[in-house]
DNA sequence: TTACCAGTTGAGAATCTTTGCAACTGACGT
DNA sequence: ACGTCAGTTGCAAAGATTCTCAACTGGTAA
């Protein structure tokens, strides 16, 4: 697999750097109370390498303190969507599946016949869409880009 | 609003059209059945000019015809979607809205304070996003590309 | 360490969306 | 026109997500 400039595959760095960003510590100094909930949450996303939905949260997590309500499940998801400590996927009508965002930003490439999540990052896009909201009037938050596709078919 | 060849503003160009694309064509060119509950539906996207949800969709459709259910409505909007003929939104855990796509792909900017959508189109970021995509080995069917930004402050 | 209070939680109701299935109907060939 | 059949539909039920509200609890300041 090969890294250009443009882009890298950031599922790569994950493995290589193994570390979990300090995500308390972070939401915290953004005004986030940190509660036994939202720690628990946290600690099975940040210690998970699937994209359980908020179901399969909400049944990690009552292993581990068993007052824990689905509600809070979905509402902290939420919370740290809004964040930007995780991401947020759906296919076809099914449940929202969620993945922690390993502290830096990255884009999807979904592959629409099996569901599989590929990561990249493409410097040049990004300041494409600084460019893009600029001119537009606006200053850019968060974004979102999903690219859906099939794998490449050769010669057959 | 200043145009540049990198992008431009597709609702501009919507209104300056004002011509509805040929959806039934369309869709049946790509093997999808016209049936009457599909072609109500795609006359209330293709004559309205805001972003109704589902509920709306339904309520309009069946002052037309009465026996028309909420879960075609659902079922016809997923699978304009995916055609690529409407755009879905989700603004802070509301029920989903949409919009036809106009014809033409293109991409959307969200305000955060207010959930107005601009649309524009960037040929640049649909090029970077063929050539990530190739290097990856995937041809891309679809993508999503949403920013969610705030309009920017001007000195104050 | 204690009291305070805005933010958070759990429980269940409400809302939104998808699904299973038997009946129905477009599109195609005759 | 007519029959055929895979694709669609309506309905009801299930599944997914958000909301309401009274009770609770982190973080802060005294």
């Amino acid at each position: 697999m090969q890294l250009t400039s443009i882009w890298r595959i950031v599922g790569v760095m994950k493995h290589a750097l193994n570390q979990k960003p300090n995500y308390e510590k972070e939401l915290r100094k953004a005004g986030v109370r940190i509660t036994r909930p939202r720690r628990i949450i946290i600690d099975i996303l940040t210690s998970t390498e699937d994209h359980p939905d908020a179901m399969k949260i909400f049944h990690r997590a009552i292993e581990i303190d068993d007052s824990i309500s689905l509600s809070t499940v979905y509402r902290t998801m939420n919370l740290l969507e809004e964040m930007g400590a995780i991401h947020r996927h759906a296919f076809n009508g099914g449940p929202s599946r969620f993945e922690q965002a390993h502290g830096e930003h990255h884009d999807h490439l979904i592959d629409i016949d099996t569901g599989a999540v590929v990561e990249f990052k493409s410097d040049k896009i990004e300041k494409l869409q600084e460019e893009i909201a600029k001119s537009l009037g606006y200053d850019i938050v968060h974004h979102r880009l999903e690219l859906y596709g099939r794998k490449t078919r050769h010669s057959s």
